[in-house]
DNA sequence: TCTTTTATGAAACAAACATTCCAATTATAT
DNA sequence: ATATAATTGGAATGTTTGTTTCATAAAAGA
């Protein structure tokens, strides 16, 4: 019976994602939202409710298409330490394409509002220990494979190859040479390599 | 003959750089800069310029007062390796301290407005060129020194100290655990460390 | 003390802000 | 074809935004 959508949710979605990501939210307007999504002021809070609602939907779409680059690396590896590598070959991608300098849209959130907003920073916080359990688990499988050495803990080189990661996207704003990016990540792993 | 300001610029500064920090730029009117500086807006305008001119002037001050953060770390220590190691312990103080998680300042703003603002975009750009130009510095004397590795060249190693770096201040405005932060600085330095 | 020069206070500015309202429209199911 | 229920367009809401204006106050040198 009711009338239907007349638009891409999908379209529109990834339009105002890249606004929020070139802009920031306290950048962007919903102005600016109704010009580059072509929607009216009106269909985009009848169909997404008000810009804090928009940009969390986002911020957790784009959490969830991370995830996905996270397991899909884990695929083609033979091995948990591999693995590892391959996420990060993955993010060095990423960070290439990257050719404006937009960085991670989650750290950019993180940076400009998780001390303001609390519950951004409650969920941004879990997604950081989620990020650390996933790398302590492929770590530890690493360490019982005997792949990676046990000097420290798979939780604390979880915490080590995070902070790697963390510090590459944010570095990679202007720094973007895949060979010296490599090098990084390949200093970075070189850390949990078994004692030879 | 001319009448004097009847403020101490110094506290003035103080308290409008805690409210960005605290708030970023975006999310900082100058409503806020009046309240919590108890200046007229007329005093602030004729003192410091507009909201941009402000901000700017509060980038400058914290990056010259890191350099010097920097610099001291390096005056106690006895030999390069030392030195990089002492910068690093000093940061992790600088977030275990900072408990509310406002993390850097100009991560914040190299976050925030690099994208949108190209005099600041290249002004932090060439920041962490400088910075990078001071961490190649020290390992280039430590492998002269033979204390650090020469596996690959200094000028790679300090992207990788400037790469950990960064993800340590960005990682720490969630996690601030003393222990933990140590352990990822020893790590990182593992890399540097000589052949046995 | 008087003049000069600047800082200050309060009000005013237009523009931009997020959000809401309601009438008009339109797609669907009967 | 018609009734139903949701989407849409456009105007209007009242705040808040950054910045300017100008008259007043006050400090310092003569």
């Amino acid at each position: 019976m009711p009338r239907t959508e007349d638009f891409d949710r999908e379209i529109v979605l990834a339009k105002a994602r890249d606004l929020f990501w070139q802009k920031g939210y306290n950048g962007t307007s919903m102005r600016n939202l109704v010009e580059v999504t072509g929607l009216n002021r009106s269909s985009i809070y009848n169909s997404f409710g008000n810009k804090k609602a928009i940009y969390k939907t986002l911020l957790i779409q784009y959490q969830e298409e991370n995830e996905k680059i996270y397991t899909n690396a884990l695929v083609r590896a033979s091995n948990p330490l591999e693995g590892i590598r391959f996420v990060f070959e993955n993010f060095i991608e990423e960070i290439v394409k990257d050719s404006q300098g937009r960085g991670c849209f989650s750290i950019n959130c993180k940076v400009e509002l998780s001390r303001e907003d609390e519950s951004i920073r409650d969920y941004l916080e879990k997604m950081q220990e989620h990020r650390i359990e996933f790398f302590k688990g492929l770590v530890q499988e690493g360490q019982d494979a005997h792949l990676i050495n046990a000097k420290q803990s798979a939780s604390q080189y979880a915490y080590f190859l995070f902070c790697t990661f963390q510090g590459m996207r944010t570095t990679g704003m202007f720094l973007r040479n895949r060979d010296i990016l490599l090098q990084i990540v390949h200093n970075g792993l070189g850390v949990l390599r078994r004692d030879s």
